[in-house]
DNA sequence: ACAAAATGTGAAAGCGCTTTCAAATGGCGC
DNA sequence: GCGCCATTTGAAAGCGCTTTCACATTTTGT
C-alpha cells in the first residue's frame, strides 16, 4: 500500500536515490542544522569558516531545499497564485507567459487557475490557492468586486491587473482601454470613416465598458453623430464576433468600418464580411484591440491597438515580487500604441 | 521581519481569522487527531459516530487540511507538474485546459512549466518540479530523451504525449501524426492534386517528422513521384511557414497545393500566397494540422487535421490520475480526423 | 465457554525545515 | 583584571498533518 519514500533513507550521506536532507548537510558539515538554515536563508552572520564548509557540503551532497517542507516551518511556500480568465485563449497565455519569466528567476512558482470569467469560480481559485498556501496572488482582470480583492489583500499581497485600485498590501496594473479604444476610433475618423460600427465585448467585463467609451468619447471629439445601431454586443471571442457582424450586416445600416472591442472577435467579424461578400479592407476597414500574435498573421494582417500583454504579465509579477519583499512598487504601464496594418484604408470617395 | 502568521491562533476552537487545524477539529469532535486524519483520507474504518461528529466539527469549523503540512507527512502534495513547450500557443493552451479540467475535480493542481522546446529546459523544469514534491510529471510532447523519462518514471509516475513509450510507472498517448498527415494529403489528392508543396516543421521534433512521413507515404500510394522541391522545413510558427511559402514561391516550382505540418505554419503560407497574389484556394489549396481553435475564422477557414488537443490534456490527466491510483491506464486517443473547411477544392482542370 | 483473530481508536513519532531561546565565546570599558 | 554586552552557534520546539504501533474491544471458531 505504501508508496515507497524514494529511496530508503540511506545509510548515510549519501546522496542516493532520493532527498538530501539538510540534517545531512549539517551532518557532513559538521554543524548544527540551525546554522545550514541561517546560511541557506541569510537570516544571520555566520563565520566564513562555517559558511564554506556548509557550501562545499551542499556542493559535494547535491542537497536542494525541500520547499514543502520550508513551507509549513516558514509560513512561505515560494509559490504565486494566478487567477486567470482561461489558460487557452492568446490573450491570457500570453501574460502568463510574462509571469512565469518573471517569477521563474526569483526562484518562485505559478500556479495557474482559471476562473472562466465567473466571479464565484474566482473566489474559488482564490481558496484553492490560500489553502495551498501561496505567498501571493495575481488577478489577471477579473470579475471579482474591488471589495473582495482588498480583502484578499488584508491576507496576503495581491497584484491585479485590468483596474486601477488602491489599498494596502496590493498592487493593480490598469492599460489605457479608453486610450487605446480613442487611438483606434480616431485613426478610422482620420481614413475619412464616418459611419464606424462597434462590436463590443461582454458588458460585464469593464475592459469592455472603457473601450466602448474610448469609441464613444472619439466620435464625439470628432463630432460625428453616434448612431446605436451601430453598436452590437458581443462576448470577446470569435464566434460572437461573427454573429455581431452578421447581425450588423442584416440590419442594413451602412457602415465603412468596424472597430472590434478585441481581435478575436474582429477575426469572426472579417469572417462574417468575407461570407457576405465584403472585402476588408476594400469595402470595410476592420479594427481590433490587443494584438494578439495572429493579429499578425490574419487575412489582411489586423490594424489594431497593440498591447503588450506578456510586458503586463511581466511586470505584474514584479510587482509581486517586490509586495513580497515588503517594498511598494512603482508601476507603469506602457501607453497603448496603434499598430497599423492592411485592414484599414482611407474611405473610397464617393463610398457612404 | 517576521510576517505575522496569519492571525495569531485564537484562543480555543474559534474558526477566526486564519487557519484551522486538524487537532482543532478533533478535540472539537472529541476525538484524537488520528481518527481525523482517517476519516479525511478514508484510510480505516471509523464508527458512524465518530465519523458524525468530525464532519459536524468540520463543517462547524469551516476546516480545510493544509496540502502543505499533508505533502510533508504523506509524501504526496496533491499536485502534478506539467511541462508544457509553450505556455502561450494556441495548441498548447488547449491541452493545458485539458489537464486542468480534468486534474481540478480530483483534488489536484496542476503545476505548469515551460521547457521551451529545449531539452535542457526541459530537464531543469523536470528538477524544479521534483523539488516541490509534485507527485507526477506530465510531458507534453518533448524532446527529452525516452531514457531520460524512463529514469524520471523510476521514481514517480509520468504520462508523455507525442511518443510511445513503454515502461512501468509511465504512461504514453502517441497522436497518429502519420495517420493524420496521410489523410490530409490524401484529400489533396483525392481533388486532383499532384503538385504538393509540404512544410514541415523542426526535423528534431517527432511531430514533424511523422508528419513528413504521413505524407510520403500517401504520395506513395498513389504513385506521385514526390518532388523534394516542393519541401520546405519550418519551424511550427507563423513566421517560419510565411519564409517557408515565400521560398517555395521563389523557387519557381509549381504547385497547386500546400500541406503545412501545422496550423501555424499554414496561416503563414496563407499570408505569403496573399502577398504574392496567389488565393486561396483558387489558386492553391492548403491544409494544415492540429484544427486550432483560430483555423475555424481564417480566411477561408482552413482544411485541417483534427487533433483534439484539449481531450488529450483531459486524457493524459485521467492517465496520471490512475497511475497515482496504482492503476495501469489504458488509453485510447482518438484517431485523427480531417476537417474539410474552405481552404481546399479541386485542382481546376486545365491548371498545372 | 475460551482462545484467536478482527476491529476501532489513541498516543506518539516523525516529514524537513525555520525560529525561538539560551549558552558559549570573545571584546570592551573602567 | 573583571564584569557586561555583542556575536555566533546549537538545542529544541514546533509548522499541520500522516502513519505506525499498541491497546482495548468485539467478534469468531470450535
Amino acid at each position: 500500500m505504501k508508496r515507497p519514500r524514494a529511496a530508503g533513507k540511506a545509510t548515510e550521506d549519501t546522496p542516493s536515490g532520493g532527498s538530501v536532507t539538510l540534517d545531512m548537510v549539517a551532518r557532513r558539515a559538521g554543524v548544527s542544522p540551525s546554522t545550514v538554515s541561517r546560511i541557506l536563508n541569510g537570516t544571520a552572520v555566520v563565520s566564513e569558516a562555517k559558511q564554506a564548509a556548509v557550501s562545499q557540503a551542499i556542493a559535494d551532497l547535491g542537497f536542494v531545499p525541500n520547499p514543502v517542507a520550508r513551507g509549513l516551518a516558514g509560513g512561505r511556500t515560494l509559490s504565486v497564485g494566478v487567477v486567470t480568465q482561461a489558460i487557452d485563449s492568446p490573450f491570457y497565455g500570453a501574460a502568463l507567459r510574462g509571469i512565469e519569466d518573471a517569477l521563474g528567476p526569483a526562484g518562485y512558482a505559478p500556479l495557474f487557475m482559471s476562473g472562466h470569467w465567473q466571479a464565484r469560480e474566482e473566489a474559488r481559485c482564490v481558496e484553492v490557492l490560500r489553502a495551498r498556501r501561496v505567498d501571493g496572488i495575481i488577478v489577471l482582470t477579473g470579475r471579482m468586486s474591488d471589495r473582495a480583492l482588498r480583502s484578499i489583500a488584508a491576507a496576503l499581497p495581491v497584484v491585479v491587473t485590468g483596474r486601477q485600485l488602491k489599498a494596502p498590501n496590493l498592487a493593480s496594473l490598469a492599460f489605457d482601454n479608453v486610450g487605446g479604444a480613442r487611438l483606434a476610433t480616431e485613426h478610422l475618423l482620420s481614413l475619412g470613416h464616418r459611419r464606424i460600427a462597434f462590436i463590443g465585448g461582454d458588458p460585464r467585463h469593464p475592459d469592455a465598458v472603457e473601450r466602448e467609451r474610448g469609441y464613444r468619447l472619439a466620435l464625439a471629439s470628432a463630432r460625428v453623430r453616434l448612431d446605436p445601431s451601430l453598436i452590437v454586443e458581443g462576448d470577446f471571442t470569435e464566434a460572437s464576433g461573427l454573429t455581431a457582424a452578421t447581425q450588423l450586416l442584416d440590419r442594413r445600416v451602412t457602415f465603412s468600418a468596424i472597430f472590434a472591442a478585441n481581435d478575436q472577435m474582429a477575426f469572426g467579424a472579417a469572417l462574417a464580411l468575407h461570407r457576405r461578400g465584403r472585402r476588408v479592407p476594400d469595402d470595410v476597414s476592420l479594427v481590433g484591440f490587443d494584438d494578439v500574435g495572429a493579429a499578425l498573421y490574419s487575412l489582411p494582417p489586423l490594424t489594431t491597438v497593440h498591447q503588450p500583454v506578456s510586458e503586463i504579465g511581466r511586470l505584474a509579477a514584479a510587482a509581486m515580487l517586490q509586495l513580497l519583499a515588503m517594498q511598494t512598487p512603482a508601476l507603469s504601464v506602457p501607453a497603448p500604441v496603434l499598430v497599423q496594418r492592411e485592414s484599414t484604408r482611407p474611405l473610397a470617395s464617393g463610398r457612404l
